[in-house]
DNA sequence: ATAGTCACTTTCCTTAAGGTAACGGATAGT
DNA sequence: ACTATCCGTTACCTTAAGGAAAGTGACTAT
């Protein structure tokens, strides 16, 4: 494979942006959460708890947090007995669907590659 | 944000797809040096230690091993004195393209959207 | 003989992610 | 009073990622 393009560096802003978009997705459990609230809808946090098979509360309390500082997902006390605490999609998080897809895509393609070594 | 579809869960498939996907992009520098290896075209071991700044000479090895343990990069050790080792892209990186273009344009709107907080 | 280049490797260290297990406050049922 | 549910927190530990600094081996130039 020669050399492609050669465009410019990319700017520091598309930098920064991918980055981000990374970090925002990487570690053990942040895509598995966002799934699971994108497949069914409004949780509570014992219900990702079990969906979320082998996390610990610690952990989840954690993940919850960023997702929620990154305006990802809502967080909300419901008035009930005992306290019950809904979490959900924002708009936002449907901005990764593209994301996903191409991760995914790529994913697929990528482990045939890699299975014939 | 209310329920958006209700498809069944996500094949395993895809789930191991993602997963691989994101964990073939994370980290510090797998990113950094697919970017300088897809703007500049073929480099040698040194031009990459300089152009991913901060990073150290055992690291960068251990990137470089594990990008082309994933067919994303070639090694070639050129008949040079003193040896010199070129890396370049495989076209199977070039599959990464899609994958990159929507973090970065997910990661600009996330940016926007942080800032306002 | 000495010093330099290149592509690493080795050793040692710090930090951060993640796991385990137990505990806490609020509330309710029996 | 005792137990249970829910949503966490706290304290402690292990592992992995990554950084700093020096060294190695093959070769060349002076």
């Amino acid at each position: 494979m020669g050399k492609l393009k050669c465009e410019p560096d990319p700017s520091i802003d598309k930098r920064l942006a991918l980055r981000d978009a990374i970090e925002l997705l990487s570690g053990k459990w942040k895509v598995c959460i966002l799934s699971n609230l994108y497949h069914r809808g409004t949780m509570r946090f014992k219900d990702i708890l079990e969906t979320s098979k082998g996390i610990t509360p610690k952990v989840l309390s954690k993940e919850l947090q960023h997702l929620e500082d990154n305006l990802m997902i809502t967080r909300t006390v419901n008035n009930t007995k005992p306290v019950t605490v809904s979490y959900a999609l924002t708009d936002h998080a449907g901005e990764t669907q593209p994301v996903i897809s191409a991760l995914i895509l790529f994913g697929l393609s990528h482990r045939k590659k890699i299975k014939n070594k």
